[in-house]
DNA sequence: ATTTCATTTCAATACTTCTTGAAATATTGA
DNA sequence: TCAATATTTCAAGAAGTATTGAAATGAAAT
């Protein structure tokens, strides 16, 4: 488990391109929904109906962004969100809110604690 | 205030391409941080040093996307980020995440509820 | 060893999106 | 009305990204 840094702009800039892509952001919520345990490769490609080369491709640009992980069972491979990733993405987004006034900036504690709670319902 | 319902896949698709441009990633960053006041687009173009034409190509992007409103104060168009909106982005990333199970979920919620704390500093 | 299965790699075409500068619009002030 | 300011619109070339199918890799089963 390497360190944690925050994430510079150009690597933000790559995680949200992975995801600006519908099949990428269908691939990337089922992987969150699967939870820690992830899926197959195949799995999903069955699942989503993506070609394996296509699926394997997204999978790529996911892992390469950093915000998905593989391991290897057997002769497949299987991928998982990175939830912690997800959530620094996240605080990049909405780093200095307000500039900072602990006010004005209460309302968007308060709706990502909702985002939060909601995610788990 | 038009009544706010969940995203749709192409409508966080959007938001999401949106974001995925380092210009773009920048100009919504330094409308957060601006917080409710917001920006006129001409201080951000001289803050980003960003050409005009450019920068209102990319805030009538982010603002189609739903991420930033405008409003009008004489010649100027004063530029601010949505927030609320961004929560729900982020809500939909994370939906159903772990399967609902409350136990693997928690720390997603932790997660993200330190991603949100963090903004604020 | 050979076959089968899961997945990735490759190369080419098709498709989108960026950027630029000039011209247009709209608002204010002289 | 005329000039100045703030911003947007437009068109077109430049650059980047997606999709496809065939071939390659690697691991397991026979």
């Amino acid at each position: 488990m390497t360190d944690r840094v925050d994430l510079t702009e150009p690597q933000a800039c790559g995680q949200l391109s992975a995801l600006a892509h519908e099949g990428r952001l269908r691939i990337f919520r089922a992987l969150v929904a699967a939870g820690p345990a992830g899926m197959p490769a195949g799995r999903l490609a069955e699942q989503l109906d993506i070609s394996p080369s296509n699926l394997s491709a997204h999978l790529a640009v996911l892992t390469g962004a950093g915000l998905t992980q593989v391991r290897k069972a057997g002769r497949q491979r299987i991928y998982a969100a990175d939830l912690v990733a997800t959530a620094e993405l996240v605080s990049f987004l909405v780093a200095d809110c307000c500039g900072g006034d602990p006010e004005l900036c209460r309302s968007v504690t308060a709706n990502l604690g909702a985002a939060a709670i909601k995610a788990c319902n």
